[in-house]
DNA sequence: CAATAAAACGTAAACGTTTACCCTAAAGGT
DNA sequence: ACCTTTAGGGTAAACGTTTACGTTTTATTG
């Protein structure tokens, strides 16, 4: 058995009040017993048990995470930034691999609710009906990331995803491009399929240029899919001169097949993706993205939540600010 | 405030132990009052509380990891795996960052203890005598992966990673190269860095090609040093006509090295990776490499901890096995 | 039907803390 | 010298469970 507070308390004349004063340190024992316990607790090696002090003040200093696929590099991103501020403010985090389904999600919010949670960022993944009544049934503050939700009052923090593609588009004009493929994301997902193609839509029309349904093809942000959608484009839209592409290993895979059918990029066609993940630097040539700052969102995220969770006001949402970063994958049409 | 076994126990007109004794189903009540107590379950929405539960019973089911780095696609698919068996067996897991500085992995297990966690997983980072010394001061079981240590009696998973570039090796003399230079990662390494070179000088020997110095250069494992790493091999010993690199990411460095240069891969220069992640197939072109399947590491990892935890023997060690994935970085010499 | 065994259930202690409340003794004020 | 304040510190309840032990009720046996 670990040392308790008891027996601190005994090796040091005092009482078990008194030692946790120490520890906490409030007011109510003078110098001497300061010194006396401090040097029981050195001598047994005491340590505190967060279980038993979880139980009395109903915090437990923990918060939990969940994951569409914690493997992917954009969730580990996210998970290092938030790991980051929670340790700092000395908060664990616990994370869930939901894999995107409904059975598996509310088991893992049944299980946080268990073991008492101060606090839950829901990423990458919609909040429906369901999770957000548990949610809301369990009372601690819950912060959304690269994610939104219908029901109010849940804060988030995102870049926006419709200007981001906009902005992208209109770079991709601005370098001469007109005939613009797009792969989508999952046609249905509403923070990362429908307004990214509205962005395209839209940055297409403001430059009148005429949407043409078969440079839109979709993939399910898979580095696979958007191998497949690359294909598809050179069958059915081979005029195109530039693909955007909604996430950045549907953008790879669109390299990959281009550069597989003998392709030069960026000569005979330009590439752009979205995320900027690491990835975006490592392939041949380096993908020309837009910047989502995954690391700083993990990190706002968990600083808004646990504000939440000490001050227990409620955050406001965050729009982060997204970038294009220029690398190779994109021509000058002139 | 959420509804305690006492309400249950006060709504179904029974005593608290006997809520208790339904809940864990035990034996010890009558189908009537079964039904009586789920029903009040039911109604009150009632949910145990781990932290009570773990207060008495000294289990948390709950265990901690610990990573270099979370966010690196190494760690990330590890943790996938970890996560599946521990959830699957009703464990969370806890991470943490280590960002391979002591300070905070000491502050880190200090965080952990106190949290009571059942079990420790220490990963990619060799347990040195002080980290030994306060795990073994919280007498609770640890397994490493893709680590060791010198202190005999903590079990590992790993491959053998001097088995595993031997292999490595052979395979590219037996498509024909003796010219092989390799990039190490960090020299001093003693699991990944030291074994790998030495599997590299002994398949050399086998083979009675003699070691040549120049040909061996250091890296961190990383993306950058890999292309750094390579740079130096272009002017040191542009004779190679195969590198092989400890990391898939110095691999894909290198790779990107050698386009950059003018080089064809394979036809000028054969590049040979190691780990396998998701990376080696998504660059172009895909990159030969051996396969470490950290998946399933991670899992195996979590199985053996958790059987540690529940039974209290102590495990064994498991090399897994690896593979050579051949893609196309590498070419046959005729 | 009495005796006994077994089943059903309740009581209370325990887990390791925090904290409200109480007590004592010394210090300060008159 | 007496009263009041305050610093220092102790006692015990509380947090939400589990479980050993005891008690009552029911079923079983002769």
């Amino acid at each position: 058995m670990n040392p308790t507070i008891k027996d601190v308390a005994q090796k040091a004349n005092v009482s078990i009040a008194t030692v946790s004063r120490v520890l906490n340190n409030l007011t109510g024992y003078s110098d001497k017993t300061k010194q006396k316990v401090n040097q029981a607790i050195k001598e047994l090696g005491y340590q505190p048990n967060a279980i038993a002090r979880g139980l009395i003040n109903k915090r437990t200093q923990t918060i939990g995470v969940m994951f569409p696929n914690v493997s992917s590099a954009f969730s580990s991103d996210l998970l290092h930034g938030i790991d980051e501020f929670a340790h700092d403010s000395n908060y664990s985090v616990v994370v869930c691999n939901t894999d995107n389904d409904g059975k598996r999600t509310m088991k893992y919010l049944q299980l946080l609710r268990e073991k008492q949670v101060d606090g839950i960022i829901f990423s990458s993944e919609v909040l429906n009906k369901e999770y957000y009544e548990v949610l809301e049934s369990m009372k601690i503050p819950v912060v959304l990331v690269s994610s939104k939700t219908d029901f109010a009052k849940v804060p988030y923090v995102k870049v926006d995803d419709y200007q981001a593609v906009y902005d992208a588009i209109q770079y991709l004009i601005s370098k001469g491009h007109r005939k613009i493929a797009m792969i989508s994301g999952t046609k249905s997902d509403p923070i990362a399929g429908t307004p990214r193609v509205q962005g395209y839509r839209k940055a297409l029309e403001a430059s009148g240029i005429t949407f043409d349904s078969s440079r839109l093809v979709y993939g399910d942000f898979s580095f696979e899919s958007g191998g497949r959608a690359m294909e598809a484009i050179l069958r059915k839209a081979g005029e195109a001169t530039a693909v955007f592409a909604a996430s950045d290993e549907m953008a790879i895979g669109a390299l990959s097949a281009a550069l597989k059918h003998g392709l030069n990029v960026p000569e005979d066609i330009s590439i752009m993706g979205y995320d900027d993940l690491k990835l975006a630097q490592m392939v041949t040539p380096p993908l020309t993205t837009v910047r989502q700052p995954l690391y700083e969102m993990g990190k706002i995220a968990s600083e808004k939540l646990i504000r939440m969770i000490e001050t227990g006001d409620i955050a406001t949402n965050k729009i982060i600010a997204h970038s294009i970063v220029e690398r190779q994958t994109v021509r000058t049409l002139t």
